[in-house]
DNA sequence: ACCTGAATGCGAACAGTGTACGCATAGAGC
DNA sequence: GCTCTATGCGTACACTGTTCGCATTCAGGT
């Protein structure tokens, strides 16, 4: 018997005149074009569909869900995660590649609001964490030691994109900026004591956090 | 001239019947237990106002926004952060603190979506953030060393809780499941020499990591 | 050249959402 | 008893995700 799909370039239906055809790919693009331009809020259907200058009950015909859009949405996100990163040593790499996956994220921040509402894992990040995982290997870490350390860096990636970097445009003035402003210093010493600087510059705190962390594992 | 506010127990208005009177507390409260019914997605004003045996645009009269209700939510959990926990040094304080936040957060990762949403710092939330700094002070550390280690372990938690515990019920097969069992060893070594552990009993892994971090600051 | 079948586009409709408007009500102070 | 004000709440509007059914267009068979 010969291949049941020898030719999967059907392609028949309505008409879209000069327009391109719909396509997941093109959905997703179309989505990720929006929530970038407005944000992840107005990632509607209908507001994909008219980016495509088409309309909603379109969109159905090649994505089963709003949820598989994001999906689709989180894949191609994915794929730019950095894999190859200069370093030398297992060390040097797993430090360079993580600091550059976090000033990657740093620019779709939003996406991690899409990863962490299902339990969802992007293909397209299987590279990334294979690399991670290779390298805490080869750095010498048992299996369990090297999956554990490579969740623990994760989460502090994430945990701090997502604590840092609001999903929701901010009314002014900011509740926390109320909330520090009013805090009594007789009452929480500690934080007025520290209150003053963490506005200010972090820097790139996050890159020796990273390292700090890498360094707990890597003993 | 008299104080503006003699009185604010004024209490005028639409008769309740028996039920008792709409408040923010009684509001955050019904919303509160709505979500751990039925799942943050479902906490809608109309299901909330239902849950008070009232209308949604009652609601209205006491929260200004369904934001400023997820904001009384967020205090209301706030207030169960521990404070005060077992240890003799500021380290095994601040282990033993920020385990029992994580476990504590664990049965309510839900706030988290409401917490990250905005640029948001819940007022309750203000004696754990200070406990923690304090402590961090009183190991020797500097304010910005302090205000780093604190956040970094922070991070840790929620960037845990958030990518384990999905917020949506999985539709079965979990995406996540189909994912890993896909994953061609040959492609993703690392990943599959992984795999078959990372389902299993990662056990309290959790406050290991959290001591782990620890150590790496309070060195 | 005709017909058939399937794939695609899309207008209309439905239930559910957050929120604003306006009216009815009940108590406090004169 | 009047007025004033805070409260409850019915109604309506714009918006959401999703489904149904119809129109269109092509590929393949005869």
């Amino acid at each position: 018997m010969s291949t049941v799909t020898p030719l999967p370039r059907t392609q028949h239906g309505g008409a879209r005149d000069g327009r391109p055809e719909l396509s997941v790919a093109a959905i997703a693009a179309a989505g990720r074009r929006l929530v970038e331009r407005v944000g992840l809020d107005a990632l509607s259907m209908r507001n994909v569909a008219a980016e495509l200058d088409t309309a909603a009950a379109s969109l159905y015909r090649h994505v089963v869900d709003r949820e598989a859009l994001l999906l689709a949405i989180l894949e191609d996100i994915a794929a730019g995660l950095p894999v190859e990163v200069p370093g030398r040593t297992a060390c040097e790499r797993l430090q360079n590649r993580l600091v550059a996956a976090h000033d990657y994220m740093a620019r779709h921040v939003w996406v991690l609001h899409i990863l962490i509402r299902g339990e969802v894992v992007a293909e397209n990040a299987l590279p990334f964490s294979n690399a991670c995982l290779q390298d805490f290997l080869d750095a010498g870490l048992a299996p369990r030691e090297a999956a554990t350390a490579f969740g623990a860096c994760w989460h502090l990636v994430i945990g701090e994109l997502l604590d840092e970097h609001p999903l929701a445009p901010p009314r002014e003035p900011t509740q926390r900026s109320i909330v520090m402003s009013r805090i009594a210093p007789e009452r929480f010493p500690a934080i007025a004591a520290v209150r003053s600087l963490d506005l200010h510059d972090r820097g790139d705190g996050t890159a020796t956090v990273i390292g700090r962390l890498l360094g707990a594992f890597l003993s």
